[in-house]
DNA sequence: CTGCTTGCAAACCATTTGCAAGGTC
DNA sequence: GACCTTGCAAATGGTTTGCAAGCAG
């Protein structure tokens, strides 16, 4: 865990940019949250702890400067706000994304099966695709056990 | 064109809602764009050149009546504000949409070879889909073409 | 030291809401 | 005439920006 914030500090430094307290203790939250998808006010929330003097205005920034440089991907949910998730490494097509209806959970899933897709869409438009997001929404194994054991779903 | 207003107004009438002059109007501002994807301000403009006094608040509220009983699509390209299509007739898997880097423009297509994916998913993760969302990035055509023929390209 | 970074507060911008007046059925 | 709808203006909420002070390299 160390190992990889040593990684991303490095990665800031060859962009040029400086290593500040700021910069690191947003980097070390997404790496302490890796499964999930913050948004800058939760990642304002989480960093204040240890350095409650930071601005949320410093979060927007350095969550826009992370995703410049490729350590962080912004997304977005549909819900009014944007989100984040560490890059897997190097650039790469993104993962997908199953959205929960009724309990909001929110999975990354790798399969890439939309290649054919994509080929095909070329072929026939013309367009070269450079990336892709897709989103599935409905209901994830949990919340469908549930529902099965008599539960009552708004989501439905 | 008179045809398919028509068949909204009575939609509209189905499902109990008022048949008003600035719910008349934003229909048919669909109807006449209908290759477009409009935002709430863009109805707005269009809206007000027959009907000035209308409100921001009203085009707001109409289009958020529209999509809940189904007659226009909400969709989400990222820029920052909601933008609105009418739907195919009854409500179906969405379509996905070709989005250019170079120029902005929005194009739809109608494979749905999602299907498989969509099986493979469902089958590994327990996951129940019931919609998707599918944006595929990157350069159109037209773009290619003068990007071929020496022109500037920001895009990329 | 120098100029990138930060914190604060004000500005922005799309969207929502309260409320009294208006219009459809 | 009843109640849904509208227009206006003010409020909301996420995000951005201007600017002087702060700090990394």
């Amino acid at each position: 865990m160390d190992q990889r914030l040593q990684g991303l500090f490095e990665r800031l430094h060859e962009k040029e940019y400086k290593l500040t307290p700021q910069r690191r203790v947003v980097m070390k939250a997404f790496l302490n949250h890796s499964e999930d998808h913050l948004s800058a006010d939760e990642v304002y929330n989480l960093v204040k702890q240890d350095h409650p003097e930071i601005g949320l205005a410093t979060i927007y920034r350095t969550l826009d400067l992370l995703a410049e440089i490729g350590i962080l991907q912004k997304l977005d949910f549909g819900d009014g706000r944007g989100r984040y998730e560490l890059t897997g490494g190097r650039e790469e097509h993104h993962h997908h994304h199953l959205i929960c209806l009724s309990c909001g959970k929110v999975i990354g899933v790798e399969d890439d099966l939309l290649e054919s897709l994509e080929a095909l869409i070329s072929r026939k438009t013309g367009f070269r695709i450079i990336d892709h997001d897709v989103k599935f929404y409905g209901h994830c194994r949990d919340c469908l056990k549930s529902k099965a054991s008599g539960h009552l779903d708004p989501g439905e």
